[in-house]
RNA sequence: GUGGCUGUAGCUCAAUUGGUAGAGUGUCGGACUGUGGAUCCGAAUGUUGUGGGUUCAAGCCCCACCAGCCACCCCA
């Protein structure tokens, strides 16, 4: 037997609600006037090493990448938002007037040890809103995705947010956190022992040295004059939408390209992978893939996460069965029960018997399927024409 | 990539100290030639995840591999 490649999955049974998932989501989005963007499933990997990040675990093991025929080096796309931007510079939307605003749903690929809620081949649900560097568009994105959330039903989730600061002041933070660490560096696990040289801030959010975390310089600490308005503000501004936050300095997020906003949607009970979406701004991206210098901010769900927190809370909308089972008494209705099937099919959810079934079959298998009528059709109906 | 746990019928699980695989549920049929979902009766389905090894004998012990889960890690 050949069997599917691990860390993917077939969505037989489930497809419906993942249907309904999509259309809630997109309901949203929609609504908010951003349109969808669809992208190659594989991107030259330079964009993603540019992009994400070449010291980056994601870049450094996690991706899936191969050489074509033709001696290009093809990486299957680990995360939607460079895609877009790349798609956003080559088609010449700038031109198009800002804000641009769109959303993307696909499969992503990465190439981890799979678990509950990490796969392979996973699915986000992406949202980029492109052109304004105001805190406003971050509040924005962040009641987008908050509404989006709360559409579904979700409510037991939590918003952390956090700010990276930018070119000016991320430098001297990092100075200050490398100079809090160097005193236990020869403590640190391995990882971290590593992550000091590539990128300290991971540090943080490491969890077998938290311990470290706990007194280390806190970036809020060290923001620019204009991160800091730019962070305060947000926080005002959600603070005027009531939307419930908490300021979470070990929020640093592991693609390169975040500047000062970052921020995830936990969700406590689905343990290790608990993160369903997470996003932040990204001000020096389109300019690093070769635009002119253009801010952004955007998040992600894990449709997969998603629908893990959804079972959780019992959230899960029950398909609905069959309006009408047409059923024939004997072999010489087959055809007279497809054909009103057929009429009721315009108006209702219906089915008939394909399977040779006798009467009792017939009624068991309607009620098997939810069906909430039956109609019968005998002898006596085609004579009469009443059902 | 690292460590730990698990793997028996479509599903949920049994199987004494190693002695040659069973139940519930589901599926199909019958009791019931025109009214199901209740009840009763009957039937089918397994190379016990895969491949080796130890043994007279392996679902059970040992090794490797595969897959899933948990944690690390990673992030959605």
């Amino acid at each position: 037997m050949i069997s599917r490649i691990k860390g993917t999955n077939d969505i037989i049974e489930d497809s419906k609600v993942w249907e309904w998932l999509e259309e809630s989501l997109k309901k949203v989005v929609l609504n908010f006037g951003f349109v969808e963007i669809r992208t190659p499933i594989f991107e030259a990997t330079e964009l993603f090493d540019r992009s994400v990040g070449n010291e980056t675990d994601i870049v450094q093991k996690e991706m899936y990448t191969f050489e074509d025929k033709g001696g290009r080096s093809i990486t299957l796309r680990p995360e939607g938002t460079a895609p877009v931007m790349r798609a956003f510079i080559e088609n010449n939307l700038f031109s198009k007037g800002l804000p641009q605003k769109f959303f993307y749903y696909g499969p992503m690929f990465r190439y981890e040890r799979p678990q509950a809620g990490r796969m392979r081949q996973f699915h986000q649900f992406g949202v980029e809103l492109i052109g304004s560097p105001l805190p406003i568009s971050d509040a924005m994105i962040i009641l987008i995705a908050v509404e989006m959330l709360k559409s579904i039903g979700l409510n037991k989730f939590k918003l952390k947010i956090n700010s990276t600061g930018d070119e000016k002041c991320r430098p001297t933070y990092v100075e200050a956190l490398k100079a809090y660490y160097k005193p236990f560096l020869n403590d640190l696990c391995d990882d971290c022992k590593v992550r000091y040289d590539r990128n300290v801030l991971r540090l943080l959010d490491c969890k077998r040295d938290a311990k470290y975390a706990e007194n280390a310089p806190k970036i809020t600490d060290y923001l620019c004059d204009d991160c800091k308005a730019h962070f305060d503000r947000l926080r005002k501004y959600l603070d005027d939408m009531e939307i419930e936050y908490e300021v979470d300095p070990s929020i640093v997020r592991g693609l390169d390209y975040y500047t000062r906003t970052v921020f995830e949607f936990k969700y406590p009970s689905l343990g290790a992978q608990d993160a369903i979406g997470g996003g932040g701004r990204y001000d020096g991206l389109i300019e690093e893939l070769g635009g002119s210098k253009t801010p952004a901010i955007g998040f992600a769900f894990g449709i997969e996460r998603l629908i893990l927190a959804l079972n959780e809370e019992g959230k899960i909308p029950k398909t609905e069965g069959l309006d009408i089972y047409v059923i024939s008494v004997d072999e010489e209705q087959k055809i007279e029960a497809l054909k009103v099937a057929n009429a009721l099919s315009n108006y209702f959810k219906v089915d008939v018997d394909v399977m040779g079934r006798n009467l009792k079959g017939q009624f068991s298998h309607a009620s098997k399927e939810n069906a909430r009528y039956a109609v019968v059709i005998g002898e006596e109906e085609i004579k009469t024409g009443l059902y």
